[in-house]
DNA sequence: GGTAGACTGCAACTCGTTTGCAATATGAAT
DNA sequence: ATTCATATTGCAAACGAGTTGCAGTCTACC
């Protein structure tokens, strides 16, 4: 779906659902269709045209937006929360992130062959009987700025 | 590498880097090797023996663990950060996470294929200069408890 | 245009995580 | 065993992402 139709599709699901169109949910819309790595909360906030817009705002939009499913978390490593368009509203793909910088990337594709993904899920369902909605594969390794000089495994906090 | 073999690994890896081998490090490993689930600091702290060892050294062991390469970070969906013994001293394995309920249960194996892995790394090295070091797949949906009489996408925040 | 009530901005709050500092315990040397 | 330098701890205060109550504002619908 190009970010045209993902803008259109979520502001008729939010209209359909008795959500409200406003200033605020349109914005943090916009800025989650134009980014093509998931951003914080803080992130989105930043880049909102009307910088009155409040931060609480921002979370509470998401939250609307997640429980649409149209918005999904994806965590970096054990830093604050990342949001981008869920899987019907966007591509469907993975995240490269930098272990060092925190960074993440969208990794277009997936790996995962759909026979490979049926077992899976089949297996769980009847093993644990844990019904998979969506996957996700992190790809958590060193970005081309961090991977220099850094032989040991070094980091960043005191 | 199984659990004792672990907890001998990783306090040999802890005296080779000159770091002293003291309580809340023994009884931190101690949990950590225990547990077949990541765990967060709060439920690290709520298993040690000895209740008068402070969250804060909790939260540092679990530092220099992280440094050692001995413990990785794996987050829940939008909560609190959780550690596991990292893949040397685990055997490689995977994620369930519920949804709704937060709760993370182990996987055992991999389906991602040694062949399939090698192509994705080298895919991007080239096109991003990315070296993956690691990888984690999350398999997020309903656990048993959670996947009953919920057809909505409801929630439980309010 | 007028209206009910969904939604926002604000500010105060919660709670997971970090940090400065004085007191304590570890590992090495004696 | 005893001593010693200092790495490490407990404590308490600080920090920061995320949440919430409330009074005022704006949206959708008439």
């Amino acid at each position: 779906m190009n970010p045209r139709d993902s803008r259109t599709a979520v502001t008729a699901l939010l209209a359909d659902r008795g959500y409200r169109l406003t200033a605020p949910r349109r914005q943090v819309l916009d800025v989650l269709v134009a980014s093509r790595t998931p951003l914080s909360a803080a992130e989105i906030h930043r880049r909102l045209e009307n910088r009155r817009i409040n931060l609480a705002s921002v979370y509470r939009t998401i939250y609307v937006l997640r429980r649409l499913e149209a918005v999904r978390v994806t965590d970096a490593i054990g830093a604050e929360q990342r949001f981008e368009l869920a899987d019907p509203f966007s591509a469907h793909h993975h995240h490269l992130i930098c272990q060092d910088c925190g960074r993440i990337d969208d990794f277009e594709g997936c790996p995962l062959e759909e026979r490979v993904l049926r077992a899976v899920n089949r297996r769980v369902r009847r093993s644990r009987r844990f019904r998979v909605v969506q996957h996700e594969l992190r790809l958590i390794g060193a970005c081309a700025d961090c991977d220099r000089g850094r032989p040991d495994g070094a980091e960043r906090r005191p």
